[in-house]
DNA sequence: ATAGGGTTAG
């Protein structure tokens, strides 16, 4: 007995030994497909290649190397694939990027008749919430509980994502509420769900439900928590989060890194998100891009320029998102001749093809700085595909900036024509005519969208006063100090006027009748905030206001006047940038 | 002999 497995151990021995040199060979390959094709050449004519452990492997590389139409040719080839070749598959393509496949592969595995395992559905779940297919994830979430796996904490946390990214927070809520064992990883998901899906507020709520509950927040939480306040302007919880990570000794990686300047950067404070670029000791693209965009939300052109340069200096690539930032950042602080350099050397130095964004950048660009014959030229040379609705809404936006009526009607009536529910075109379209003094096409264009049941968004302007945060809309009377608030902005304007301030009625939206303009144009909600917030603080303490839109030309040349008679300055972030208003003047130098 | 997780960025 004892000689007989002796020699069966020495049969195995030699037999394992040329496997394990084509074994050694697969892990030499590596994720390279060249190399994996060479192995599998190897493989075929050494007769090894029924080898399951060793297509495994092959295939698991070939998954990791992008290679995936290659993936499936050898997966078809496979004779009975086992639960192994399954779940290296569906983890590998899900890892990777090919969702897809991951469904297909978890369907054939199915249908062979081999039982998923906890492992392979947080792969599958993983596909169909970056796929957002709610049937299909519903369905396999039908698997998970006919198969016992209802309560894994791992597979609850990925449908948690799931349903997020689906956009089905109920659901997902239901779910996170009713896990008995919630790790920080579940905390993490359903505090991402709701940030990503724009809910800033309760994922605040959440996490502070989750301090009272003494879990302890990871950087991950971290990373959420400070997208929220991004979101919603909170430096204070922002900055708290941050003291929280120095104290605390928490490692700030490019993520957390990348998170906290951005949050500092959209809650106006540029400087210091500045700081925490510089102390970071690992920086990749993403965080130079996030600094870059930080300057040019701010309007700091040139601070931007000089980082794009040691970007490149120090060896790294700019990449698309890069150059968006880049050109965002020049089209912000006039920079046209900067912007056209880099806009050249994207395919000239990086053979990076300029997408939608960066014909937009560029139409936007040149238009601000008021050449709009070159925006105009630059769209034509543009190919067919590329003639999208947003490029030609830039150049509507510059032909209203430097009010060019005939270009711009009919670029709003082309916009019109190819997205008739945008509510937008038919503001900007309306006010070209309104600074024509076309009223009677104002007329039109009001009677047009009424008709086709479209409502332009609602504007609304937050101010944080003692720790409480203050919503204002137009012509807003909600609030219980409205009379005094009313009262203060009229005497407010009347000073602005004897310092020089015009009103300009063309900003007004249309929809208004002819005597409610003045009055419309003076309650725009940032005005309303602003002097809810000078009652209600101390001279010479910063005013800080969120909006939801971009600014209009009026509030933008109020809010000047209105920092000289009150020397004060006032910060407020729009829809797009930061405009810091300060002694009659505007960090944007009116390139906005 | 093979695989082993869910959450996070511009």
């Amino acid at each position: 007995m004892e000689a007989e497995e002796f020699k069966d151990q020495q049969l195995q021995l030699s037999e394992a030994s040329p496997k394990s040199a084509e074994y050694q060979a697969l892990l030499r390959a590596g994720p390279r497909l060249r190399l994996l094709q060479q192995v599998h050449a190897h493989l075929v004519v050494s007769g090894s290649h029924r080898s399951k452990a060793l297509l495994t492997k092959l295939l698991t590389f070939a998954c990791a190397a992008g290679a995936i139409s290659y993936t499936r040719r050898i997966f078809s080839c496979v004779f009975n694939p086992d639960s192994f070749l399954f779940n290296s598959l569906i983890k590998a393509s899900s890892k990777f990027g090919f969702p897809l496949d991951t469904v297909f592969f978890y369907r054939r595995m199915l249908l062979s008749g081999i039982s998923p395992s906890s492992y392979t559905f947080t792969s599958v779940i993983k596909a169909c919430a970056e796929l957002s297919v709610l049937r299909v994830g519903r369905g396999i979430h039908s698997h998970v509980l006919v198969s016992g796996y209802g309560s894994n904490a791992f597979v609850q946390s990925a449908l948690v994502t799931f349903y997020s990214k689906s956009s089905d927070l109920g659901v997902a809520r239901k779910l996170f509420d009713k896990m008995q064992d919630r790790t920080v990883v579940a905390w993490n998901s359903m505090i991402s769900g709701y940030e990503q899906n724009g809910h800033a507020k309760e994922a605040i709520v959440l996490f502070n439900r989750m301090l009272e509950l003494y879990v302890n927040p990871d950087s991950t939480t971290f990373v959420c928590v400070l997208a929220a306040c991004s979101q919603l302007g909170e430096v204070r919880l922002g900055c708290w989060v941050h003291d929280c990570i120095v104290s605390n000794g928490i490692h700030v990686n490019v993520i957390l890194g990348t998170s906290l300047i951005n949050m500092f950067s959209r809650c106006g404070n540029v400087s210091k998100a500045r700081e925490v670029f510089d102390s970071m000791n690992e920086r990749n693209v993403i965080v130079w891009t996030a600094m870059i965009s930080g300057y040019g939300m701010h309007g700091h052109g040139s601070q931007a320029m000089e980082l794009f340069h040691q970007l490149k200096a120090c060896g790294s690539c700019p990449n698309n998102v890069t150059f968006v930032a880049v050109l965002s950042a020049c089209a912000h602080a006039g920079l046209v001749h900067e912007g056209r350099q880099a806009f050249a050397s994207m395919r000239q130095e990086y053979g990076l093809l300029p997408g939608v964004e960066h014909h937009v950048a560029m139409v936007d660009l040149l238009g601000r700085a008021g050449f709009l014959n070159e925006a105009y030229q630059f769209i034509k040379g543009l190919k067919h595909g590329e003639l999208v609705p947003p490029v030609w809404t830039a150049m509507l936006g510059a032909c209203k900036m430097h009010k060019n009526f005939d270009l711009g009607v009919e670029v709003a009536e082309h916009l019109l024509s190819v997205e008739p529910e945008n509510p937008g075109h038919y503001v900007m379209l309306s006010n070209i005519y309104a600074s024509a003094g076309r009223m009677d096409r104002v007329e039109l264009v009001r009677n047009m969208m009424i008709q086709r049941g479209i409502r332009k968004q609602v504007g609304y302007s937050t101010i944080d006063v003692k720790n409480k945060t203050y919503l204002f809309s137009m012509g807003d009377k909600t609030h219980p100090e409205t009379n005094e608030i009313y009262e203060y902005l009229d005497e407010l304007i009347s000073r602005c006027k004897e310092a020089g301030y015009a009103p300009e009625s063309e900003s007004v939206m249309h929809e208004l009748e002819e005597e409610e303009r003045e009055y419309a144009l003076r309650y725009h909600s940032e005005k309303l905030a602003i002097a809810f917030g000078l009652m209600k603080t101390n001279h010479g303490m910063t005013i800080r206001i969120i909006k939801n839109l971009r600014m209009c030309e009026d509030c933008h040349s109020a809010i000047k006047f209105i920092s000289v008679v009150t020397s004060r300055e006032i910060i407020i972030r729009d829809k797009l940038r930061f405009h810091h208003f300060k002694n009659g003047s505007c960090s944007c130098m009116d390139f906005w």
